[in-house]
Parts: C-alpha cells; structure tokens; sequence
DNA sequence: AATGAATGAGCTTTCATTCAT
DNA sequence: CATGAATGAAAGCTCATTCAT
C-alpha cells in the first residue's frame, strides 16, 4: 500500500549516476553516454530531464548542496551554547565529507571549475531547505550572533567562514584520499583548535 | 660557457601559456592547438617537450609549485620566534596567491580534478629545490619543531598544516575572485587567527 | 446521418499544422513533435494516421495540390474564347501564390526536394477531383485544344505548360518574398506576355 | 613541369563531393561524413576549410553559380543585334542546365530551401567574375537595353527575367528528370517563344 | 628541430518512432 | 483510440595526436 516510491524516478537516477561518475572522473571524463548507461536509461532521456550536459552538472550540485546543509545542521540545538553549536556543526561536516567522499569530490570540482564561479562557496552552508524565505541563513546567524555578543573575533563573515572550515574541509579530504589518518579524538582536537582560530 | 638564455626556450613559452589559458577556461576548455598558438610554437612542437598534454599539464604544475614554494619560503628568518616565521610564511602565501590569481586558479583546479588526486598537497609547501636532496620541507620543520618545543598543539603534520594555511587560501581566492573585500590590517588578523589555531 | 464535421478531425489538423511549419522551417527544420503540438495531439498519433513522417509529407503535398487545382480552375467558363480562358487561369494561379505564401513554400520544397523527384509537375494542374476518372486534366484540354486549332504554338504539352505557368510561379515567388513589388496592371501584362509566349 | 594543381586540393574536392551527394540526396540525406568519405579526407578536414556544414553550403553555392554564370555568357557578343544575344543566353543556359544536372538539382534545393532565402535569384545571372568591380551584370544589362530601345516590354526587370528564362530551365529540368524528350529543333522554339513573351 | 595539415575516435545532442499505460 | 515518456541510431563537430615536409 505504501507507494512512496513507486516509480523509478529516471530524473533522480541520473543525478545520482552524473554523481558517482564526475566524483570518479571529473566532468569531461564522464560522458553522457556513460551516464545514461549507468542510470539505466537511454542516452536521450537525459534530454528529457535536462537542458543539457552543463545543466545537469548545476542540478547535481543542487542536489548534492541540498543534501551537505542538511547533514551540516543535523541535531543542532539553537539554545546551546555557541561554542556547543559551533562545534556540532564542524562534527557534522567533518563526518559527512568523511563519509561521502564522492560528494566531497563533486562538490571541490565544482567550485574550482567555470561551472562553479558564479555560485558563492557560502550558499554550501545555508539551510537550503528555507533558502528562499529569506532567513538568514543558520551558520551565518550563530557566527554573527557570536562577533556581536564578542564572543567571537571582529572579523568579515567570510573570512570567519574560511578560519571556521575550511581546515575541515582540508583534513576530510585527505582522510577520504587516504592520505591522512585520523583517530576520533583528533577530530575533537582539530575542530576545538578551529575554534580558538574564531573565538576572542 | 654562458648559456644563460641563449635559446628561446619553447618549453617554458608552452608551459606558460598553458598556465594562463587553463587558469582562465579550464583544462577541457583550453585547446592544445590554442597554448601553441599562444606560446607562438606550432602544435607539433609540444609533443617534442611534452609526452602528451597530461604530461605538460603535471609539468605546468611542477612549474607552479615550485614559485609558490619560492615564494611562501621568502624573506624568512630562521632564527626569528616560531611565531614571527610562521606569521611571515602566512604572509607571504596570502599575498602570492592574491597577486597571482591564475597560479591560484590552476593550482585549485589541478588538487581538485583526477590529475592532482596522486599528489599530495603537502608537498607544495615544501622547499622544492631541496626536495630531491632528502632535506626536511621547511614548513614542516617549522611546525614540528614548534610542536617538539610544546608551542604548537600536539596534531599530525597534515593537520596544522591544514589549520595554518587553508584559512588563509580560501580566503585569498574570495579576494581574488572579488567575493570579499580586504583591508590590509584584516589580513595581519586572519593570519593572527590561524596563529591562535595551532598555538597551545 | 449528417456526419459533416462531427468528429475533431485530428488527420487534417496534422495536415495544416504539417504544411505551416515546414513552409517555415522546411521539412527537417520541422520535427514530428512539432507538428504534433501545433496540431495539438500526441506525438504518437501521428503514426495512427500516417505511416511515417515521409508519408505525411505526400499526404500534405496531396492536400495542397487539390486546393492549388481547384483555386486555378475557379471560374472558368469552358465557352470563352481560348485567350480568356488561359488569362483566367493565369490570374487564378497568380493571386493563388500570392496570398497563400505557405503552400507556394511548401510546394518549392517539395519540388525540389528528393520527395517530390517521383511526382510530374503536371498533375499539379490536372483536375485533382476527377483525376482518377481518366479524364483529361482541363489545363491540358485548354493547351490541346488551342494547339489543335492553331491558336497556339505546336510545341509538346510540357513545354507549353512552362511558357504558360512558370514565369508566374516565379514572379508569385519573388512577390511573396518581397523581392518584387506588382502594381495591378502590371500581373495583367504579365500574363499577356505568356499568352504571347505561346500563341501563334 | 607543369605543377598546375600539383596539390590534390582538397577543398575543391570536399565542395565537388557536396554537391555530388546534395544534388541526388538532398542537405539533410548528406551526412558530412559521407561527403568526407566521397571527397577521400577524413570527417575533420571538412572543418579546417569550412566553418560548419552550412558554410560548406554556401561555398558550394559559390562555385556552382560561378560555373553558371560563366556557362550562360559564353560566346555572348556585345555587337550582335538584341535578339541574337538573347537566343544566345538562352541556348547556353538550356544546354548548361540539361548537361549539367546536379548543378541543376543543387541550385533548385538551395533557393528553395531556408538556406537560400537571403539570395535573390538574380545574381545568378550576374557576371559573378566582375560583379565586384559594380558592373551592371550583362544580362540585366541585355534586358534594360531592349526596354530602353522599346525592342523589350516595359516591364520590371524581375519580371523580364522570369519571363526569359523561367520556362527553359522548367523545361531543362524536365528534360534531365526524363519527364520530358526534346528534339533540337524544338529547343530553338522554345527559346523563341520566350523572345515572344519579351518582345515588344 | 619545427611545423601545421590531416586525421578519426569520441563527444554532445536531436528526433523519428515505439509501446505501455 | 490517444498519449507522451523512452529510446538509440545517427548526426555535426572538436581536438589530441601524428607525420610528411
């Protein structure tokens, strides 16, 4: 009786096997026809969902943001303490780039090639669920809210956002590549020393 | 015996072009027949200094990095406090890759497509004339002589390294692609702030 | 048993959308989808009527030719002198071109086409309505006739059929596509010219 | 020693392999490979003389209306009375346009098709060789002449030339399709008809 | 050594046609 | 009967690479 699914639902196939096969072989080492083959559809059904190849590209990204912000505010506590919710956020990240490497991979892809250019680094973290209520958007909120409360240092959103992140970032990916081993409490350390980065 | 610049030398005429084409439209998006034309060789002519265009690409990047090794290591004292170094190196990486946004270009898109996914990232910051030699890389030896002398935290190599410099490269590449604006007292702050991150 | 227009009549909607767009688009600017939307009907139902694309394009130039025939045979009185009755004809098929631009388009196409290489010109002219009761088409009739009184040159049927029709074809053309401006008088001087063409 | 054409040049051969496979299959039932294949290149050489498939069109075009023009003045003398030149233009054209058949077919195709809207026909007749030089093209030239001296009606120039040529290409073509046989002599009238419809 | 014309494999995309609903 | 999602063959075109000059 329970039809949630019920059809195949080729759009979504697609995506998903646009994902797999970027993250494996970048976007012009994937062609369409491969895609197609490996969604299980026609080469000319991607035609039907999409506008085109670069099309497909934003859409996967839109999806595969949808997916990082949701992971990222996962279990937040608006009433915590900052530095609580700060560090459930860089938890979160570090896990879910951790555990989704092909993600990781589209997403750095993306942002470092023309597709991306046009596309902010910041949009990643916004609650994209309610993007277009105008909120602000969560990670911004608890970062300024810090800066004016003087918890945390006086300095430009943006930047606050790379000193924050991007070490995250940083370290996932070579966890993912291999290239880094990690211990689970060095995760706490690495995300605590973030912290000290961003605190007064 | 003066052979200082005597031939024309196509090679690095190639590897320059390819430098700036691909940082401005990507790998797929830069033509070998447009870095000839661009380089004033003919399209032959790579194949004689390059096996194929993996090859010049991997070479473009052998060229980058070394510059940006030679720049970071500039000016450096190493004699100065451990902090007084590392604020200089925080420096001078900020202020190549803001000065030189198509270095910045290239380097992000070659680390984040399958060329780059052999290579480490660390090995950019090494000092790459002595790397054949067996020598420590100098900013390791920075971080972990700090480490050794209980003045920085207690974190794998690759994640201070992380925590030193990712901060500083995201946000170099916002203020090269104009996302963010940046008063010259910000920068000392951010470096300051990555200071604070591996600081014990 | 007044069946007059009582079903929507989904074959001939096809038909004129079919003709509208290729007189536009030409037959390969013209995809089936197309037409199946202008017609507004599924794409699939065009194969219910007609067998193939091809097919419909027969059944389109089929349509056309029986509305070219009976617009050049309007009017005509069978007792008129020969001159009246060819001056009648060449303005019937002046004006005819001339305000149905589209079928003159589609039946360039056509001719020149390698769908049309099988068709004569000819049957174009002949009375569509009784052409398969083997008479003699009255374009014909009228040119036989004269030739046989010798009133009109002794040339084969086909050729004075192009010094009857051609040049108006061809000026109808030029006029439609705005090349040629036409006062009046002037069509009625055009057609005295064919009738000198092929008089005596 | 003669090295006239000692280079196979290639790109007369792709523009000869076109018009070959266009005259018989039409633009669309040519696949640019198959031109190649016919032309004895490979499929990308087509794109280093030709900046796509359309272009590789309208230079067939070219070459075919430069034949016909220079095919149609032949042996045209400046001196002879008004009509003996324009029997002349006639004989060249009919004769021209009988032997050389997919020039014929070609021509029909591009002025019929979107691709040859833009042209007017006229140019065709044009002394291409010197239409650059602002020549009045020697058979508009012919004709205003008569109209001038009132040998020729006074009509539009267009539709002089509908009347002087229209029917015997019509009747050329019919007679390569095999549609229609012609003795000789007949063509002789035929083009002397044409005079009739002209003439004063 | 240097060139650039030539190549053709391989790409993205279209569209006539089918068939499950 | 009607539909339109799905198909995949086939098209136009690009570009890394070769090789005769």
């Amino acid at each position: 009786m329970a039809e949630t699914h019920s059809k195949p639902d080729k759009r979504q196939a697609i995506i998903e096997a646009a994902l797999d096969l970027i993250a494996a072989n970048g976007f012009h080492g994937t062609p369409t026809s491969q895609i197609a083959a490996e969604a299980g559809v026609g080469t000319g059904s991607i035609y039907r969902y999409f506008k085109d190849k670069e099309d497909l590209i934003h859409q996967v990204f839109n999806h595969v943001a949808d997916q990082i912000s949701r992971a990222i505010l996962r279990d937040r506590d608006p009433d915590a303490p900052l530095r609580e919710q700060y560090l459930r956020l860089g938890f979160n990240t570090f896990y879910f780039m951790v555990k989704n490497p092909k993600i990781q991979a589209f997403n750095e892809q993306y942002f470092s090639s023309p597709f991306g250019v046009s596309h902010k680094r910041e949009i990643l973290v916004m609650d994209r669920t309610h993007r277009d209520a105008g909120d602000v958007p969560p990670v911004h909120g608890l970062l300024k809210s810090g800066r004016d409360q003087q918890i945390i240092k006086d300095l430009p959103l943006g930047v606050l956002l790379a000193l924050a992140f991007a070490p995250i970032v940083f370290v996932a990916r070579d966890v993912s590549t291999g290239v880094l081993e990690m211990e689970p409490e060095t995760v706490q350390k690495i995300i605590e020393a973030c912290w000290d980065a961003i605190k007064r």
